[in-house]
DNA sequence: ATTATACACGAACATTTGTTTTTGCGTCAA
DNA sequence: TTGACGCAAAAACAAATGTTCGTGTATAAT
């Protein structure tokens, strides 16, 4: 058996193409336009590396039939790589840090600073409903405290930032006096402010609204099955 | 402009055959594959239906190569949803109908009304996991079955193309014999299948693994509120 | 009746496309 | 040196595959 993970430049351009090719028309590419696009003079040389791609598990051929290719390996440079191509456009919004669910936990930066280049993440526009990706951040929720609101831990929320809030609305707050965040349900309660989890082991937050400052609130939310 | 909302049940099988056979190849198929299945002993008939579909904007076809066929509308029978042509992208994934959480719902196999929103949506890299956009698509769901599972009426959940499932995986499942598309989660049981909602208010569904094909596993969810 | 249209068949045709064969160039080890 | 082996090129071959053309059959509209 051979040395897996060791594609020949030649073969990852290959990877590459096919992989783009099929994503752009909806079938694989032939035999000679993966030479043409890789500059092989050959399609014997093309299907010498096809069958170098098989054997290192890359790709899967159907014999004798035309594009008869798949791609089941990784793309090396778009798959591999944590850096996806592409990723810049619309409907980015910044992923900005984690929000406790639960017992509130501090967050090191305030909302909206130290952002690097790869905090980014692409949202779908039906998330943002009517504002603006550049209203709007992200954040993944720490804790279960909003359970009964179907949000539950390593979930990542969507947020417009707003200084206020209605009631009912779930929220994202800032409590100085603690220098903490949390998740909850907005509500104003006389002269104060009840921060309500969704979980009945949870007991709500009362504050003043001076020592509670909104972020924003909750346009979506969005979870991955691992 | 023809109607195109009325296909002969010639052109539906085609339609459910292409996309059967894109799934399980990786490829489409060519003209005399589907005109094999399709009981058809011209290849011109085959091409001709083929047209039709095109008019229709089921289809795009890139003439003169082989296979040179992808399905952009809706499938009989499988999904509903408004047509699109050509619209494809890095991260974006067929938004191709509705399906039902609860008790299993009939797909109508007219489509062309839906007014929904865009038929392709953007998909954040994360929730796709390792697998690539061409091997996704979204619908949205209907019904309440799946709320222990946290997901609940009118989420989007992004499902991987794939025909079988492992125990305890949430799937779409499509019940040829009742025509009918539901999401549950599947589980071997003996010599038959047992579809589990994730809801004590409703039962599970036993079938034969006949009578039950798997369309595609969850890989995640999104809401958005309001 | 006539025309138009949708749909279908079969056969030939022209390309596309995967496969095979032959040849050659390097590198590396015995 | 020699020989094995990975890699590459060109040409020829065989099969797969899309396209076209002539014809036929219903059905509905005029």
């Amino acid at each position: 058996m051979k040395s897996f993970n060791r594609l020949s430049k030649r073969q990852q351009h290959m990877m590459r193409f096919m992989h783009a090719y099929t994503q752009k028309q909806g079938f694989p590419p032939s035999i000679r336009e993966i030479g043409e696009e890789c500059d092989i003079g050959s399609t014997s040389v093309v299907n010498y590396n096809l069958n170098k791609l098989v054997d290192a598990g890359y790709i899967v051929r159907s014999g004798k039939v035309s594009r008869g290719l798949r791609i089941v390996g990784p793309i090396p440079g778009v798959t591999t790589g944590r850096r996806v191509i592409g990723a810049v456009g619309p409907h980015r919004v910044a992923l900005v840090g984690r929000i406790a669910a639960g017992e509130p936990i501090s967050l090191p930066e305030d909302i909206g600073h130290h952002i690097e280049e790869d905090d980014y993440i692409t949202v779908p526009p039906n998330l943002l409903g009517s504002y603006d990706a550049s209203e709007a951040f992200a954040l993944t929720v720490r804790g279960d405290s909003m359970i009964d609101a179907m949000i539950k831990d390593g979930d990542i929320v969507i947020l417009r930032r707003q200084n206020t809030a209605e009631n009912g609305e779930m929220v994202a707050a800032w409590l100085p006096e603690d220098n903490e965040t949390t998740l909850k349900h907005f509500y104003h309660e006389g002269d104060g402010v009840r921060l309500q989890p969704a979980n009945r082991d949870y007991e709500p937050i009362y504050v003043h609204p001076a020592n509670c400052e909104i972020k924003g609130k909750v346009l979506s939310v969005m979870r991955s099955f691992h």
